[in-house]
DNA sequence: CCAAATATAATAGTATTACTATCATATAGT
DNA sequence: ACTATATGATAGTAATACTATTATATTTGG
């Protein structure tokens, strides 16, 4: 896998950013230290003025590749969905068997992160934690509707569509394919932040735990 | 019910506020016209300074009920779950059959809210609403482990074990009851959001498609 | 290789937020 | 009427989230 990903690139919608932090070594060191800063302090207390101390620029400079930290966000969040939905279609392309697919596709989406050196100013460990963390707070804004509309959302919504898709093939008749999917990707983040926070609210404890609960959910409630 | 409710009042850990909001006048103009503002601008744009000129106090006078908005946000979602709670368990107290049980409590905790002229001072319908698009920002937070510790988390809590244990009285070898019971409540307020801004990724549209979906995802998935 | 364009850095300034502190006034209970 | 307690008014502070301007590097095209 790692060979062939080397060349691929995660599509960010262009709106998001001022200016494409892949375009640059500024760029992509704003990258690399804000997740590790968000992670380490929380979005809350991250600024560009403490980013701009970490790795030794301007908070004026930021600024001219993001317009502010909610559109970092954005960007994160974003290129985070677009590598795991590399991932899934990388995966499970050439299953055949529909209910392999989509075994294969929870496991994906729901399984422990790991590192990938395709991508090397990317900590996909970390940024995962972010998600978990902080995802929630990129929707639940007045401007939600508005950024919908510009398309900030698009790779998130079309990695449900594709679970919500794989669901359908394999039973037609189920009535709630997408709030299925939704359920899938919304609900794993939340079982690992209850882990961490409010274990006695989980059952999802080590390993492959949490696609085991999600796998045996979906199977059981779309039958065949 | 309404007779009962009318001398019941919500309980809520005394370290979330500090002076008791239903102890006066003023107390209950702000959780009031809080309910309107968070509701109405949104939970980051609200502020007691806005709040005092709304209903006519001072901003100093709101900072002697409570430290700050974060907390005041906690107030509100305890209420809102201790509510809910009361509800759950005055529904389900009199039902013997363990599945009848189940899908009632699924169905108090999943339905769209109603009016409660118990509360006057209290729009339960706006509460909800900011339940949804707000509560999961008082625990996505550096402070939650110190907060769960205090308790600010409790009722919540309490929910999801009551309904975790429905769960297990049914299928005791269910291994998943606390994540299932988790999903159901995380789940829902999702589902309600999704369909007033991303419409495409649920299909729960009106009255009670929601309260199906789950019925009908827990029964498949913990069998008998 | 020089000029011009572009990228980055430095500095300053602003409105707002999220408070804290102090003092004044109103009201309520004994 | 006295005194506690609740509320209101005002002022002040550090930090945030920017915007604007100017200066200095760095790149690149002729």
């Amino acid at each position: 896998m790692d060979r062939l990903l080397q060349s691929v690139k995660i599509n960010i919608n262009e709106n998001i950013y001022v200016k494409d932090p892949e375009s640059s070594d500024l760029g992509k060191r704003i990258i690399q230290e804000s997740i590790l800063m968000v992670n380490e302090m929380g979005f809350e207390s991250f600024t560009f003025k403490k980013l701009g101390v970490k790795i030794g620029s301007n908070e004026s400079s930021i600024y001219r590749y993001f317009e502010n930290k909610h559109k970092l966000l954005l960007y994160l969040a974003s290129w985070y969905w677009g590598w795991l939905e590399y991932q899934l279609v990388f995966a499970t392309n050439g299953i055949g068997n529909p209910k392999e697919k989509l075994k294969k596709a929870i496991e994906i989406v729901t399984k422990v992160t790991e590192e990938d050196s395709s991508f090397s100013h990317i900590n996909e460990v970390l940024l995962n934690k972010i998600v978990i963390n902080e995802y929630s707070k990129s929707y639940l804004t007045k401007e939600v509707d508005a950024e919908n509309k510009e398309g900030y959302f698009i790779i998130y919504k079309r990695l449900v569509t594709r679970i919500s898709d794989m669901i359908k093939a394999i039973n037609p008749d189920y009535k709630h394919p997408s709030s299925l999917s939704s359920t899938i990707l919304e609900g794993s983040l939340h079982q690992y932040f209850l882990k961490d926070h409010f274990p006695s609210l989980t059952d999802c404890k080590e390993g492959n735990d949490t696609s085991t609960y999600f796998q045996n959910l979906v199977f059981s409630t779309i039958k065949p």
